[in-house]
RNA sequence: GUGGAGGUAGCAAAGCCUGGUCAAAUGCGCAGGACUUAAGAUCCUGUCGGUUAGUCCGUUCGCAGGUUCAAAUCCUGUCCUCCACACCA
């Protein structure tokens, strides 16, 4: 048995101590091959874990075996909440706890055996990396892409701080999963709609991300075109604009509705009898946090305001109401409403009584209000809509929003359901937001020169409120403009802010002029294989790309996206769940590795599934892999032989199939193929010394320790690890060779059999009576056989219209074992003579007697028709 | 509701794009055998049904149709599962 743990730690050791997998820019093609940084938690690896970093390290290593000169760095997103929350419950201070986890969790990745170039580690909590974050927070600032503002944003009561909106999932919050309320504050956003077009534009050129991510995102930058129209008030000169994408149905509307908590709504309703009804009603469904914003079993609710305004169509008055289905963030905060080609309009319609006005029919029937059961909103005919009657309303959709247009009614426009990105946070673990406020001035941002402002250990963790606030020292400042007493800012950045460039940092890590030092961010970027997990399609994407596009509007970058490939790799479960502390179904490194070894652990997790798939874990499973890896080493106790062609084809196919599937990250398949050549291998008779050395290159991406080991006891120099990929040539690639031997045993056995019967000397014979196009057919199979294997070649040499169903039946069977083609093929319709001759021969030949039968089964070429007595 | 992914042998999971060498890789599980006093480990063989010495035949790739000489693979319909987004006007 071999001891899988002493060897792991060799070779980690020398890895370590020779700086194999350090990395500098050379003139070589390269190749930026990432992990998404981890959130450092104390809670150690699982299986996930090193499933993940298994499929990254394997493609960093591929690569770099083919030449490549490969960036795969490690750092850690090492900000955020949880250090904070631990910090609180274990009485410990947020940095140490990082620091700890950190530690923790390099151990664990050293373990793995990962190939990162660890000189460039990143840590977003050292304030070498975060000033630079206030360095981009100043340059934003500058340039017109942050800003403060007040207004309603989403507030997550657990972590106590503001959420941005990609961070609410379902109305709750993305981390700790509490129901997210509305609050109202003034908070610092960044400017991520500017480029709400572009970002949708270059969607398009994303050809390596899954389609699924780049929809999620085209969904939720959400790009609307639709028409902004103007409904005067009836009272006053007022305009109230909606935003609608049907104006096809303007004729239809029975009125407005507005989001509770629009300011204008308390303006309109001041000093008449509803307001006192209204507010009540804003309370309950905003100020108590009643509301959130999710549609899930909600019911409909809103009240009139006692207001009308007119459609400028018709000229009708229409009643104006406030309800909790409209949204204030979307459009203007107020819609106009449809309620017979709308299913939310005409639910609200049916429950508060409001008419409902049939403008669109259908093509082949009528359509009465009274009747309808749901909105009708499909493709129809318009009628009472004055001029317009009869137009298909895809068409009315462009006349009446221009007639709008021409009118001053309105306006065509674009909407987008992407909001800024909200940064502030009222937390203390993440980077100070580099601003003061003065009395005097204002809002002053920090002087460059000052940066980093650094966050203060010496704070209080309550519990409550921002620990900020405890330091005394840190509130204190000067204002940069006029030298007075100012305040400092006690709002921390988003996190997602760190982890929007920490891809650019790996390229300078310790780069002092900058946050990066531009000629090698140009050497590396963008970054050519990303992986990580889905959860980030709309959050740490988007913002990247965001980030990305700003920085190349500022000149410092000169490329449009970060990553070129984006690659998704799939959970790993335990009955059914993620696997995580919380439901104790965690399977951990440390476990796995004692027991089996990281590299079986390796293989395992690499070839149960599609890396980009999910799994379920079970502890039977890995056994197949350590008795894998077992046979591996096992091979080396018999490496000699006499030169085999076999395995020479057999080892070249196989180059050739791990190659293509490691290069499309489908290791599942690669590693089967190498495990039908161990198979194979541990069968085979013949020199494998060759064949091992491949393999132990081959095996080097999945189970690196081994590979290694495999490669020193071969007496190879240096390591496996930077050894150049084995290259296949197709002409060594023999699938006859390779057939042919399962077939010599089958033979040997028939003709010893044979011979047994006998008593003869071998010489096998295979006679074949045929009919005449059966005879034809055959001739024409066997030529074609001889020079090409593909059916579909052959079956175009031999094709016979009149037998193509039998033929087809034939080819491939004669293909796959052209042994069964008989040497001796007779003509049916010359039947007499050659029998009478063949048997006579035959019979000479071997001194017996026997006898030729027709071949009647309906399998051909069927069972051989020489028959001894 | 909208969008996406998927349903393959006892289980997991390939194959589907580019139809034929597919009764369908590989691993687990299971069965038999070798080794062993025995168990475990290891190794070998088998694992849809029937049949042979090699083999061949029949029935299979969610279900129902269609295209084709030929369908797990292409097309249509249908059922089911999973995931993402979700009152975006």
């Amino acid at each position: 048995m071999v001891n899988f743990r002493e060897i792991e730690k060799k070779w980690q050791r020398k890895w370590e101590e020779s700086k194999v997998f350090k990395v500098d820019e050379e003139n070589k093609t390269k190749f930026y091959n990432l992990e998404m940084f981890p959130y450092p938690s104390s809670s150690g690896l699982h299986m996930g874990h090193v499933r993940n970093y298994a499929i990254g390290d394997s493609y960093a290593r591929f690569k770099r075996m083919n030449g490549f000169n490969v960036l795969y760095p490690m750092g850690y997103d090492a900000f955020g909440l949880p250090a904070e929350n631990a910090a609180i419950k274990n009485k410990t201070h947020p940095k140490e706890y990082t620091e700890k986890a950190i530690s923790g969790i390099m151990d664990h990745q050293k373990e793995i055996g990962l190939s990162y170039d660890w000189s460039r580690l990143v840590n977003t909590s050292s304030k070498e990396y975060y000033k630079w974050n206030q360095w981009f927070f100043l340059k934003f600032l500058e340039n017109g892409l942050a800003y403060r503002k007040k207004a309603p944003i989403n507030w997550c009561p657990k972590c106590q701080t503001v959420l941005a909106n990609e961070q609410v999932i379902n109305g709750k919050c993305w981390r700790c999963e509490s129901k997210v309320g509305i609050k109202d504050l003034e908070q610092w956003f960044l400017k991520i709609t500017k480029y709400a077009d572009e970002l949708l534009e270059s969607i398009e050129t994303l050809e390596g991300w899954p389609e699924r991510i780049k929809l999620m995102q085209k969904n939720w930058i959400g790009k609307s075109l639709g028409t902004l129209v103007n409904f005067k008030m009836m009272d006053s000169d007022y305009e109230i604009p909606v935003f609608t994408t049907r104006p096809d149905t303007l004729h239809g509307v029975t009125f407005l509705v507005y989001a509770p908590e629009h300011t204008k709504v308390m303006e309109l309703v001041k000093n008449t009898k509803y307001e006192k009804d209204v507010q009540e009603f804003i309370n309950k469904v905003v100020l108590e946090e009643k509301f959130t914003r999710t549609a899930e079993g909600k019911e409909k609710e809103g009240m009139f305001i006692g207001k009308y305004a007119l459609n400028p169509l018709t000229g009708d008055a229409v009643p104006i109401y406030i309800a909790n289905f409209v949204l204030l963030d979307y459009g203007t905060g107020a819609i106009m409403a449809v309620p017979a080609h709308d299913q939310r309009d005409f639910e609200f319609a049916r429950k508060y009584d409001i008419p409902i006005k049939v403008v669109i029919k259908p093509k082949d029937k009528e359509l009465k209000a009274e009747e309808m059961k749901n909105a009708f909103v499909e493709e129809g005919i318009l009628v009472n809509s004055g001029k317009f009657d009869g137009m298909d309303n895809k068409t009315a959709i462009q006349e009446i929003s221009k007639f709008v247009e021409k009118k001053g009614w309105g306006k065509i426009t674009t909407q987008y359901k992407l909001r800024d990105w909200l940064i502030s946070r009222q937390r203390y673990w993440g980077t100070p937001i580099p601003v003061v406020y003065c009395d005097k001035c204002g809002v002053v941002p920090v002087d460059e020169k000052e940066l980093p402002i650094l966050l203060p250990e010496d704070v209080k963790f309550t519990g409550e409120g921002n620990p900020l606030l405890s330091n005394e020292g840190f509130l204190k400042a000067k204002c940069g403009k006029c030298g007075g007493k100012a305040r400092r800012e006690t709002d921390t950045m988003d996190t997602f802010f760190d982890s929007s460039w920490y891809f650019l940092r790996y390229c300078s890590p310790d780069y002092e002029k900058g946050p990066f030092d531009r000629e090698k961010v140009s050497y590396w970027m963008p970054v050519d294989q990303y992986i990580g997990g889905a959860e980030h399609a709309v959050l740490h994407l988007l913002y990247a790309r965001f980030f990305t596009k700003v920085l190349r509007d500022l000149k410092m970058l000169d490329f449009d996206e970060p990553f070129i490939n984006l690659f998704n790799q799939g959970t790993v479960t335990k009955e059914g769940n993620k696997m995580s502390k919380s439901y104790g179904n965690v399977v951990s490194q440390d476990e796995i590795a004692e027991k089996y070894g990281i590299d079986t652990a390796r293989v395992f997790l690499l070839s149960i599934a599609n890396p980009g798939s999910d799994y379920d874990w079970s502890d039977e499973g890995i056994e197949g892999s350590f008795r894998f890896i077992n046979k591996i080493y096992s091979l080396l106790d018999n490496l000699d032989g006499e030169e085999n062609k076999i395995i020479d084809s057999r080892l070249n196919r196989v180059i050739k199939s791990v190659t293509e599937h490691v290069e499309s990250l489908e290791l599942n398949l690669a590693i089967i193929e190498l495990m039908g050549f161990v198979n194979y291998l541990s069968k085979a008779e013949g020199a494998k010394k060759e064949a091992v050395k491949n393999l132990a290159l081959m095996l080097n991406p999945f189970a690196p320790h081994l590979a290694e080991e495999i490669w020193e006891k071969l007496g190879n120099k240096g390591f496996a690890s930077v050894a150049d990929w084995p290259k296949y040539s197709s002409n060594k690639i023999n699938y006859e060779l390779e057939y042919s031997e399962n077939l010599i045993e089958i033979a040997s056995n028939d003709i010893k059999r044979l011979l047994k019967l006998v008593k003869i000397e071998p010489k096998k014979v295979t006679l074949f009576v045929a009919e005449k196009w059966k005879y034809d057919f055959m001739k024409k199979a066997k030529d074609a056989i001889s020079t090409t294997r593909d059916v579909k070649d052959v079956m175009r040499k031999v094709m016979d219209k009149e037998h193509a169903a039998e033929i087809s039946k034939i080819i491939p069977k004669l293909i796959k074992d052209n042994s069964k083609i008989p040497n001796v093929i007779l003509d049916q319709d010359r039947e007499y003579d050659i029998f009478v001759n063949a048997k006579n021969q035959l019979q000479k030949e071997f001194g017996l007697n026997f006898e030729i039968k027709k071949d009647d089964s309906k399998a051909f070429p069927g069972k051989p028709t020489l028959l001894i007595e």
